[in-house]
DNA sequence: CAAATACTTGATTATTTAAGTCGGGTTTTT
DNA sequence: AAAAACCCGACTTAAATAATCAAGTATTTG
């Protein structure tokens, strides 16, 4: 599972919107903005994302996006299913996004059983994890940062 | 974290060799027929290996490629990270191979904060995985296979 | 009602990565 | 000396990524 840029602008920002969460609707620009993000890639992007009924919209002078669940009912695991496919490392233990295998015989493959292993704990992560988490997270950041990788003495 | 063909085919390549692990040497086309690789393909990868200290080969008429130490002292990390770098699903987390994000701030990045968890979930089994370990289930398997997923009534 | 604002939608493009392929070179054995 | 097998770099093709562009449609407000 790896990420692309894509999928990072995507929850990037649904964290903004899950911050402003309620009956009022925030502008793409002001994503955009505050989250440095192409503003055109992210117009696409949350287009795409409430034709996966993540997000829902209002047209017009006074439009924009807000989230069509509340935050903590929205898992990472849906969202980044919806952008990149599967959350497996390889195709052949996906269940939603299954792709065949060249291996001489599937259910004898070794390394497809460790891998889904692998799969099983990125799945318990993302599937619990909510946008909720997301916004709660960065309020705690707000006040103690995470330090720096580079503090070695 | 996703695995490409080249490095399952790797992997699968590694699991020969651990199985023939022992003084001799298994020639390229044995591996690429038994496991369905191209074999233009394999001696690529497997030369990629050997520069990673991973195998050692023999060459002439006689040769071929073997472990470069005991299957057990071969984690999957080490080879996954050789082939595809970051175990992290996003670059701004991993410390062997750290890319720079667009956010704003990372040190208060909610989101690869998230991730952060994830790329310990996997490397967690990945460090703790072995080629011995692909070994022993892949003889397991052989007398054991995994059901198929599809035996639903 | 008109103009401005903001989402909608499809098309296009440039860059990078993936998956192989090709051709010839070097080493070792028989 | 000839055959077998690894060595090594370059090349090719197809797909995915990361955008950008150009209009179009809906909604609000002066």
């Amino acid at each position: 599972m790896k990420l692309s840029v894509r999928g990072k602008y995507a929850l990037r920002g649904l964290t903004v919107l899950g911050e402003a969460y309620g009956p009022e609707v925030v502008r793409i620009q002001t994503i955009s903005e505050q989250q440095n993000i192409p503003k055109r890639f992210l117009e696409q992007i949350l287009f795409d994302l409430k034709s996966a009924g993540i997000v829902e919209s209002r047209r017009g002078v006074a439009g924009g996006y807000r989230l069509a669940a509340p935050p903590e009912k929205i898992p990472l695991a849906k969202v980044i299913r919806h952008l990149e496919g599967a959350l497996a490392p390889v195709g052949c233990i996906s269940e939603r996004f299954y792709e065949k295998c060249s291996c001489p015989d599937e259910l004898q493959c070794p390394l497809r059983s460790i891998m889904k292993e692998v799969r099983d704990a990125i799945a318990k992560i993302l599937e619990n994890t909510t946008v909720a988490d997301l916004v709660t997270r960065a309020a705690l950041l707000r006040q103690k940062p995470d330090r720096p990788v580079d503090f070695v003495i």
